[in-house]
DNA sequence: TAAGGTATGTTAATTATAGCACTATCCAAA
DNA sequence: TTTGGATAGTGCTATAATTAACATACCTTA
């Protein structure tokens, strides 16, 4: 197996499968097909074949697929296996609802520090997590080896955030701050833009008759 | 101007545009170009330029485009012209950070009414709104002619509440809830999949090496 | 008023992605 | 043991999207 370059298109799908496949194996389901996993999610069975031939062969011809197995493969490769360390980094309303949000821990994904600018908010407890000044973020991220960050700060601050993220030495960061971030190439960063995804609707819904 | 297809990625481009230029119109600056609307926000100068071709010409050869006017013609290709009322099902921690969003109300999302289930929330109010039973949500979202609806409701009851949306005539719905939804074709749909977006990060991280 | 510089709009080429059709393989039943 | 049915894996085709190159048009200045 090289690495031949995947689609990011193809990872978010995966997710999706494995996401899928949870729900599957919890009905207690012990082989499945790509034509099945096609409907659950709303793609073609050939995608599903094809996402999965980039990794290798998960099934058995004539048969589909151990639900189980083809889970645990899809984990793996998506990194997985093991849990990280998640730091975030803003306790406004919307880092408190991500703070809180179960999905991240279902999947392996454990907030080990919490910080914000805020005196008011520092030393509050959020989910047995103190919430601690934005000084402390580097020393307390090495300490923690912690990977990813999640910044949920104001757009004005955003920069500096991920700056002094990446001093600590994260690898991986998840920013919600509507602003375009400068990061060296070996960082890994992706942008969720709540009001962009409303404005793809908008777009949408005008049937691309408005302008 | 016929209808030929635009590319999604196209759309969420034009909405970091349009962002971008609201920026730069705010320093006052007058006229810009491909070239720098492209460093500003990270892609090519030829993206930029073939983003816009697809909707017309607006800038002036061998001078650029005036920003002010870009970003109005950016704004209405989006149909961000006027105001579109917004429902909001779901006030646990990630409605109630939709809630007080402020990102929303600036690009003109104006959210009219809320619903949750839970009889604790419901009358309680949010930024003035008050938290109304999910009975009314059909009548209400009715009513104000509503046409977009974010569903932040647990994933166990989201198929049912996009249908209750659906029933209710609104035309676009932006989906927190991880599980895939079925909306009939002409119902515009787009999920938001916080784990999703961290599990990418960590695909990623692991060099494509993890497998 | 003509020429040079510059940045757009557009066409062409390259690359990436998705879809389809075919082949190989396995299981079950006769 | 053989045959039929079913489904994964794969190479090819078609479509889409990005990048690059070019031709057009505008402003400025001499």
């Amino acid at each position: 197996m090289k690495t031949l370059k995947i689609p990011e298109a193809t990872i978010i799908r995966l997710s999706v499968y494995s996401r899928h496949l949870t729900d599957v194996d919890r009905k207690g389901i012990i082989t499945t097909s790509s034509g099945e996993i096609a409907d659950g999610v709303g793609v073609s069975p050939a995608q599903v074949r094809k996402d999965l031939a980039y990794f290798g062969e998960f099934g058995t011809r004539g048969v589909g697929y151990n639900v189980k197995d083809l889970r645990q493969h899809i984990m793996r490769i998506l990194g997985l296996g093991v849990d990280w360390s998640v730091t975030l980094v803003g306790v406004g309303n919307l880092g408190l609802a991500l703070s809180t949000y179960k999905g991240f821990r279902d999947r392996g994904f454990v907030i080990t520090s919490i910080f914000d600018a805020d005196p008011k908010k520092i030393g509050t407890k959020i989910e047995n997590i103190e919430v601690l000044p934005i000084e402390q973020l580097e020393t307390v991220v090495k300490q923690n080896s912690t990977q990813i960050g999640i910044v949920a700060v104001p757009a004005s601050v955003a920069q500096e955030t991920v700056d002094k993220l990446i001093k600590a030495g994260v690898s991986a960061i998840l920013n919600f701050a509507p602003v375009v971030l400068n990061v060296p190439p070996e960082i890994e960063l992706r942008n969720v833009d709540l009001a962009v995804n409303l404005e793809v609707l908008t777009f949408n819904v005008c049937g691309q008759r408005c302008y």
